[in-house]
DNA sequence: TCAAAAGTGTTCCTTCTACACCCATGT
DNA sequence: ACATGGGTGTAGAAGGAACACTTTTGA
């Protein structure tokens, strides 16, 4: 018996103050985007790739996640998870092969092992919202800390204190303001910041290699 | 082409002031156990098997670390790399197929692969020590204080403060005071704890299903 | 002038850090 | 009595949590 080697994408993204993975609509259950590995390419390229084709757009971010060991349907597959995330915004490419994305919180009938990834894929997410600057990776290019403070609790299902997160925010010193201002609505026009791309994450919990083949 | 599912343990032990690795002395160059997943059993349970089937040994906690595509010689493997830790002492079970254990800051001559992996074990099992409990795996059935601080000094490579230490451990509860005491040398003997294993760590960063199929 | 979101400081409490001496024992 | 590691407290700094009002704008 031989082993089918399965790269499965879990793609996120933000939309107003929903948390979205994306699904392929499939037959009978919608599934994350997936595909075989290939013998000539990094796993980390493969899920890019993966995630490229399904979307149309380039991830801003992806890591591995987990590997399981999948006896399905009289086929031995060995499933690599990986999470990606995406910009909010500019999601929908509607071409019929394309995903569809949903709430987390309200995911239709997922077979057991997308259930199991999407489960961990929360948990490591939620995790690294606290200890590294991943969220930068779901938010358009300029933004305000307004929306900056609602995607935070929208990953986290809570609210957070306002001056306590703007004060935690600029800090950490991988904001830049630009002098542009947001204004819309009937209030006060709100400064636009941007992600300072040196100062990213830490390697933290992050593997040293960084697509090795 | 098909693809190789190649399981890759790095176990790790604590000996007076060093931490070891176990290497299977082999052919050209050592290697970390290793061997490949079967189809009817969850790659964690194989990982399992296989250091044990090494040391003749349980080890404490194994958990898994990455998967990476390695094409090598004409073959192409994919490796699931695990860390495994096992209690100080007793280490020996010289029998000819065992392990040799070396000192991580002297590991010769490793294969790429095994060295990329031993370099991601080091900084997983060091970050971990700071928010887990990991490090009692590695600690004998019951311990002073100071062999504790010793064990997280010899692994961080790095000295501690002992009445910060102390505090820091006991504020934890996970240390449960046995009413014994080590006497030994010509000095005040030592109180005995034991790690209390009903206050494990948390499941931050570990998936969910611990070993579903 | 009103509504709506942007923006801003202080106090308290907890946690981390640095640091030095007495205690119990064996020889 | 002395050498050896075991054991203990405190003060200052830093970081996190709680909390309410003023500002700027469009309608």
């Amino acid at each position: 018996m031989t082993p089918h080697i399965r790269i499965v994408v879990v793609p996120f993204t933000l939309d107003d103050r929903s948390l979205l993975v994306g699904l392929v609509p499939g037959m009978e259950t919608p599934a994350f985007p997936g595909g075989p590995a290939r013998p000539d390419e990094p796993l980390d390229s493969t899920a890019r790739h993966l995630v490229r084709a399904a979307t149309d757009r380039d991830e801003q971010y992806s890591e591995q996640l987990y590997t399981l060991n999948h006896p399905d349907r009289e086929r031995w597959e060995i499933v690599v998870s990986y999470v990606a995330l995406f910009r909010a915004g500019s999601l929908a490419a509607p071409k019929p092969p394309r995903l569809a994305w949903q709430d987390v919180r309200a995911t239709t009938s997922l077979a057991d092992v997308d259930r199991l990834i999407l489960q961990y894929a929360l948990i490591r997410l939620r995790a690294k919202l606290s200890y590294t600057n991943i969220a930068f990776h779901l938010m358009p290019e300029t933004f305000t800390l307004s929306e900056l403070q609602s995607a935070y609790e929208t990953i986290l299902e809570q609210v957070l204190d306002k001056r306590n997160f703007r004060r935690r925010m600029t800090a950490s010193r991988i904001l830049v303001q630009t002098n542009e201002l947001r204004r819309e609505g009937n209030h006060r026009p709100a400064a636009l910041y941007r992600f300072a791309p040196d100062r990213d994450e830490p390697a933290y919990l992050t593997p040293p290699w960084v697509n090795a083949s």
